[in-house]
Parts: C-alpha cells; sequence; structure tokens
DNA sequence: AAAAAAC
C-alpha cells in the first residue's frame, strides 16, 4: 500500500489538506469585554502575595515600575491582568498594560470554543500515538494523565489548550506535566513535535500564574525573568516563543525571545517593556548577562531543548556559565528541564549538576522513521543528483502534490551547495528558497516564512534546519546530500510526517555516502521500510559499521537512566541545594534497557534507538 | 568536514 511513491504523497495531499476551522464572529470585538475564566467570580478581595521567599525585595516589574500593587496578580479586578504602565512610557500605549495583546491566534481564536473538538478537526492523527511506548524512573514518579481535563493547568491555559485545538495529551505531556507540576526536575528523551514544547510550557506558564514570587526589582534597566527557555537555534528559538505566546494568551504571562542576528535594541525593547519567561540562544543571552540587561537570579524554571545538540555545536561552556556561573539559583531552588534526543556522557554530566533528584522519561518516537513516513533511498552520482532532483519535483508537480499544503524540504551538505541549488532551482522555473547559516537573520527568516506560506514551495537547507523545526505540511524531506551521521538523518526526516501525518523521505546515496550504508538499512529495516537489494550489499560490504554510526542494540526505544549503573560515581560538588545525585531506587520503571556503554562510541543510546 | 552561534 506504501509502495508507490506518488501514492504516498497522495496520501499526504489528502491527510494535510484538513479542514481549517471555521469562520465567523470577529474576536477582537470580543475581546474588549472579555474577561478571562480565570477572572471571572473571583472575590475582589486580595489575596495577599507572600512576600518574598528569600530573594531580592521589592518592586514587580510585572505591575511594572508605577509602584507596588503587588495584590494577587492573578485574582485582581484589573481587566489588564495585574499589569499596568510599563517602562518608560514611551512606546506606543504607554507600556504593556495598555496594549492590546497581540492574538496569536488570529481571527477566529474564540469561535468555536463551547463546542467539543472532534478529532477530525485537529488534523491530528491520535492513533499514531496510542502505541507510543514510554518508560520513567526516579523516586515517586506522579502517574501520567490521559486527559487535559486531569491536569490542572489553571482555566486560562486550559482555554488557551482550546484554542490551540488539542484534544488530549501526546504522550510526553501526559507524563512530562504531571512531573513538573509536581515541581520535579525532568530529563526527557523525546523529539519536537511530539508536543514537547507544551509539555515544558504548560508547567511553566500555570507555576507563574499561581505562584506568589518576591517581587523583582526594578529601578534599573535589568530585566528578571522568572523563567528561562534555552534552544540551540535561532529558528527554534522563534518557534517556541510563537507557542509560547499562544500558551499563555490572556494569562498575563509575557514570553519574550532573543536570539542573535537580529538588532539587539529591540529586543531589549521587548525585554523592558517586562518578561516573566525568557527564550533565548546562548550566544544571545550571554551578551545580554555582560551587559547586565538581564539577571538570572528569579530564574524559577529553566528548561534546556535539544540539549545534545547544543553541546555538538559547542554551546557547553556557554550554558555552563549561563546556569552555574551567573546568578541563576542553584538546583534544587529552581526546577530544571533538560531534553534531549541521545544521552551520551556530556549531557548525563550536565544533568547531573543541572537537576536535582529529577524523574528520567523516554518517550518513543512520534512518526520518526516509523510507520508514518516513508522511506526511501535511491542510487544517484553526485552528478545526477540535480536531475534526478528535478524528476521528482516534476513527478510531483504532475501529480499536482506540490504548492501550499505540499511543501518540499531539501537538504544538502553545504551552505554553498544550498546556495547554488537554490539558484540552480530558481532558474529552472522551480519556486525555491533557502536557510543556511551564512544568510542573514532577515534571509532566513523571510526564507522559512515565504516557505511556510507555500509562496515558495521547496526549501534547501543545511542541518541548520534539521532539528526541531516544526513546519506543517512538509510532505517531502528529500536528502540531496546524506548526512554523515545517522541520527542527523532521523531528524532530518523528522521534519515530516509531523503530528500523526504521513510523510515521505527520499534520500540520494552513492559511493560517498558508504559510511551510511549499514546505519541506513538498519533503520529502514527496523521501520519495516522497503531496503534495497542494492543498499543491502552496501551494507554488508561496509566495514564502516562501526564507531558513532552503529545505532545500539534494536528495539530499544529511549535512551537509559545512567543513574542505574552503579559503576556511575561522581563527587558531590555540582549544585547545592539539590541532594546531587540520587541513584535508581527502584521507582516505576519497567526496566528492560540493555547495559548502556555511554559515551560517543558504539553505546550511545537515542530517543530513536 | 560541515554545520550552528554574539558583537
Amino acid at each position: 500500500m506504501r509502495n508507490s511513491w506518488a501514492d504516498s504523497v497522495e496520501n499526504v495531499a489528502t491527510d494535510n489538506g484538513g479542514p481549517s476551522g471555521g469562520s465567523g464572529a470577529s474576536a477582537s470585538t470580543r475581546r474588549s469585554s472579555y474577561v478571562p475564566p480565570h477572572l471571572r467570580n473571583k472575590p475582589m478581595t486580595a489575596e495577599p502575595l507572600a512576600p518574598s521567599h528569600g530573594g531580592p525585595p521589592s518592586g514587580n516589574d510585572r505591575s511594572g515600575f508605577n509602584g507596588p500593587t503587588s495584590g494577587p496578580r492573578w485574582g485582581g479586578s484589573r481587566p489588564d491582568y495585574g499589569r499596568q504602565g510599563g517602562y518608560g512610557g514611551g512606546g506606543r500605549g504607554g507600556g504593556w498594560g495598555r496594549e492590546r495583546e497581540v492574538n496569536p491566534f488570529g481571527n477566529d481564536a474564540d469561535v468555536d470554543l463551547e463546542q467539543s473538538f472532534d478529532q477530525e478537526n485537529t488534523g491530528i492523527n491520535f492513533d499514531a500515538y496510542e502505541d507510543i511506548p514510554v518508560e520513567t524512573s526516579g523516586e515517586n514518579v506522579p502517574p501520567p494523565v490521559n486527559t487535559f481535563a486531569e491536569i490542572d493547568l489553571g482555566e486560562a491555559v486550559n482555554l488557551n489548550i482550546r484554542r490551540c485545538k488539542y484534544v488530549k495529551p501526546t504522550p510526553v505531556q501526559r507524563y512530562a506535566i504531571p512531573i513538573s507540576l509536581a515541581g520535579r526536575d525532568l530529563m526527557a528523551c523525546a523529539q519536537t513535535g511530539s508536543g514537547k514544547t507544551a509539555a515544558f510550557c504548560f508547567p511553566i506558564i500555570s507555576g507563574i500564574m499561581r505562584g506568589n514570587f518576591p517581587q523583582r526589582p526594578h529601578g534599573s534597566r535589568t530585566v528578571f525573568p522568572l523563567a528561562l527557555i534555552l534552544s540551540p537555534t535561532r529558528e527554534l528559538s522563534m518557534q517556541i516563543h510563537e507557542e509560547a505566546k499562544k500558551f499563555s494568551y490572556q494569562t498575563g504571562v509575557r514570553v519574550v525571545v532573543a536570539y542573535g542576528g537580529a538588532p539587539i535594541n529591540q529586543q531589549l525593547r521587548e525585554l523592558e517593556r517586562g518578561v516573566d519567561i525568557l527564550v533565548a540562544t546562548p550566544g544571545r543571552l550571554v551578551d545580554l548577562l555582560e551587559r547586565a540587561k538581564v539577571s538570572l537570579q528569579m530564574i524559577r524554571y529553566l528548561a534546556l531543548d535539544e540539549a545534545d545538540r547544543m553541546l555538538d555545536m559547542g554551546f557547553e561552556p556557554q550554558i555552563r556559565r549561563i546556569v552555574e556561573q551567573m546568578d541563576m539559583p542553584p538546583p534544587g531552588e529552581r526546577q530544571t528541564m533538560l531534553f534531549s534526543a541521545t544521552f551520551p556522557k556530556e549531557i548525563q554530566r550536565l544533568a547531573s549538576d543541572f537537576l536535582a533528584n529529577y524523574i528520567f522519561l523516554a518517550v518513543g518516537r512520534v512518526g520518526s522513521s516509523t510507520d508514518l513516513i516513508v522511506q526511501r533511498v535511491e542510487f544517484v552520482h553526485d552528478v545526477d543528483k540535480r536531475s534526478h532532483l528535478m524528476d521528482l519535483l516534476h513527478a510531483q508537480m504532475a501529480n499536482g502534490v506540490h504548492g501550499k499544503h505540499n511543501l518540499t524540504l531539501v537538504f544538502v551538505e553545504t551552505k554553498k551547495g544550498a546556495d547554488a541549488l537554490e539558484h540552480w532551482l530558481c532558474i529552472n522555473g522551480f519556486p525555491a528558497t533557502a536557510i543556511h547559516g551564512d544568510r542573514t537573520q532577515q534571509e532566513r527568516e523571510q526564507a522559512l516564512r515565504t516557505f511556510k506560506r507555500g509562496d515558495t514551495p521547496i526549501l534547501v537547507a543545511t542541518d541548520v534546519a534539521a532539528r526541531g523545526l516544526d513546519i506543517p505540511h512538509v510532505s517531502h524531506v528529500i536528502n540531496f546530500d546524506l548526512p554523515n551521521d545517522i541520527d542527523d538523518y532521523v531528524h532530518r526526516i523528522g521534519r515530516t510526517g509531523r503530528a500523526g501525518k504521513t510523510g515521505l523521505a527520499t534520500a540520494f546515496f552513492n559511493d560517498g555516502n558508504l559510511s551510511m550504508a549499514k546505519p541506513l538499512a538498519d533503520l529502514m529495516q527496523e521501520a519495516n521500510q522497503d531496503v534495497p537489494e542494492w543498499l543491502t550489499r552496501y551494507a554488508s560490504r561496509s566495514s564502516f559499521g562501526g564507531g558513532r554510526n552503529r545505532r545500539a542494540g534494536g528495539g530499544r526505544f529511549g535512551g537509559r537512566d545512567f543513574r542505574r549503573d552503579s559503576s556511575y560515581n561522581r563527587s558531590g560538588g555540582g549544585g547545592g541545594g539539590g541532594g546531587g545525585i540520587n541513584y535508581y531506587d527502584g521507582g516505576n520503571s519497567s526496566g528492560g534497557y540493555g547495559n548502556y556503554s555511554g559515551g560517543y562510541g558504539p553505546g550511545v543510546t537515542s530517543a530513536w534507538d
């Protein structure tokens, strides 16, 4: 059923073309008189804000710089949710509290909220989530939930969940949200696009809404976010920011993003208008910290996304600087969530240094190299790649599966190669654009925008776009140049088959990819894909099989909680207050892992194993 | 080897 490439693409076409929400009343007219549920039916009396838990005194930048209206930030009578004014009243509207919060859902946000959403509306194939294996370990792991209704996130967040049309929590959300709401640290092995962002955003937003935090210092231009989310690439930070804004709409929780390549002044202005959750790439954050524009002393929540990627990119010194050498509270005094696809020693060290008595969570892959993605490998010599690509694209157009909702993502190895291929596609009449690290941030964002909109339904990309980016409607990922690492391959093809939809991944293989023959063949085999006979021959012939590319074991789906290794030892040191390392003590795991041998060697385990 | 990320 899945043998035909055209069929696959066609399926994708129908799957992706789901109905898009209803039309209806303009939300803006409603919004002006809108009172969010968590403010309805509340007595006007103020529960006093608990005065300080030993944090810095005075001034809460949430309520602007007009002095301490420190009353309950969420139970007050103010229609602007406890905010007023803002720093430097010069800006339009004179401060955040008086500005209309941009509706991140578009115009129909409040439409149909009273209706129950059925799965057809979501476009998400939840059946794809049913069989995903999940394992947890650690002390007293909170039980998972099955529905959002079981989770007490507060009504404002619940409303946003419905606006997002989330019907039921994904596996990572089912486990991670209760863990996080219980105040526990978390080390999670899960992929972006499986609902990871919501999994760490919901508890953070909810916690900030409920929490009584000491007022934040003011009077300087330094801002004091309560939560920090770090991610490896600028685009990923932007994406997390956009999602977090949806989740926190009309909650009063303010999310700001900071990343390099963009003018810093605008980001500074955003920060000065108040920030509760800061989403950032490490480089720009270090810059902001050095300029004393941001202080981390009020951080209560820390989330590191794609942690292994950040280490790969050489961010460890900067991350350690941010987390350990600035003014951030130590483990135990903040809540930390670490997300990573793989668990080499470096990540384990990070976990033991950054987390306190954490719970380990491994969630099987959703859609990546599983049933939802049809993987094809074709033998194409380098010189033939362009014409072969053209054949694929022509075939797509002939099938009518080309355009707005059928985007094609083409991965190449080098930045120069990306530019060259983009140019070549364009002069051959294909609407293509390109994204890579040598383009300006403006160009990168523009490329992503026109791709998402379908104006340029072909995007040529380097690995900058390989991980985490959630672009709806990518129905075809083409590995024009195969990566040299099977994990990179898995991440790349994971750009399609998102949210339970099906996708197609085509790879061009030739003699330059010998080292990938075995891992690729193994991976495809595990995913029940058709492995071409010639590839099997290459795989069996290649003596390259060892090292970094050999995938550990078979049938394992997640990283292993290394605390179970009695061989693991570590002398105190780490971060104070947190109780340091806690060896696995029989939590509630179902077990079943093999021996972990650690490091970047053959024993590497990953979310995709 | 290449990619990413601060000015």
